[in-house]
DNA sequence: AGAAAATTTATCGTGTGCGATTTAATCGCA
DNA sequence: TGCGATTAAATCGCACACGATAAATTTTCT
């Protein structure tokens, strides 16, 4: 608010489409913030949808996992859901008690364990089918704006995991100059 | 994998850029995952940057609320970062604990609790100035997506915002005829 | 003025997420 | 063969996130 007769007078060095540095600290040019509360809007619409299969979100994502290639083992669920053990071990273990997978030790490689869903598991994705054209219809997107999202939100993912692990130094070398 | 042919035999129900039903419980289709699986690599993006301030992801986020507008109540932060109490509470006292801000009942109403930052507090903005061009840098996108994005994004949040209200009668009416 | 309703924050319990560590099994290599 | 290194799960501790609820204050209504 304070001083956007600046953009003008130095329009050269920054011109109107680019933010001053004031402008990189406010939470409403964070992308990031933009995906964190696209997040939790997508968890609390989900809610009582899925608190009719007594599911909860990250459980629901494992069981269309599932659906999708039964008999994972927890690491290859990790993989493919982005979690690690220590995430995905105990919501498993809730699930099992729930009695809509089982767990069973791998008779090939002991270390792992293999998820398989139980039938009361298979039989709940014919309920879950309606889910996704529901949450479409909720979105008010057309299917080909939904894909494009999808596509950016891989890419930037894809470039954040690239580029985290070199983020300290990164950062360290932009406080250096600035 | 099974059954691409499908879509060919039956082209004119369902073309080609239409999904099958399916096709619709895949997790790579869930446009949800997406937007989860980005937050997630988000917040690791950002764990080795702000473990140099001592701060976790959502305790930025709070501060950078704070760095935009100084004062604010539990509730006005809650509103601004769409989080209840319940959380924001136990959040801010452990950056009071940090000694980052400070808390006191507000005087004309002694419901709600002013946050303050502390010199401390003030002082950690100018280290974390270089944070958004680091992200920025990061991401490999122009300015121009990032705002696209964030558009996209804040578009979507709103209308799961709106919708959600009533997507537990959506969903019920939508595996009746299903 | 005074009781009922509404508002704001705080508290409690459950379920993620993840860093650090542990345990058990497998692999690699001398 | 055997022993160190690696790998897969599990365990533990801490910090969100949120539903349910409680406690304190203010507002509203009569």
């Amino acid at each position: 608010m304070s001083d956007t007769k600046g953009s003008r007078e130095t329009s050269a060095a920054t011109p109107a489409a680019e933010a001053t540095c004031e402008d990189l600290l406010k939470l409403g040019n964070f992308l990031c913030f933009s995906v964190y509360s696209a997040g939790h809007a997508f968890t609390r619409a989900y809610k009582p949808i899925l608190d009719k299969l007594g599911l909860t979100y990250p459980q629901y994502l494992v069981m269309v996992a599932l659906w999708e290639a039964d008999g994972q083992t927890i690491g290859g669920l990790g993989s493919r859901l982005g979690l690690e053990s220590n995430t995905l071990t105990p919501l498993v273990k809730r699930l099992e008690a729930m009695e809509l997978v089982s767990r069973h030790r791998c008779t090939e490689d002991e270390r792992q364990v293999r998820v398989r869903l139980s039938d009361k598991g298979s039989g709940l994705k014919a309920m879950a089918a309606g889910i996704p054209l529901c949450l479409g219809a909720a979105t008010g997107m057309t299917h080909e704006d939904a894909r494009r999202m999808q596509a950016d939100l891989d890419r930037l993912r894809e470039a954040l995991e690239t580029a985290a692990p070199r983020l300290s130094e990164v950062f360290e070398a932009t406080r250096a100059k600035g």
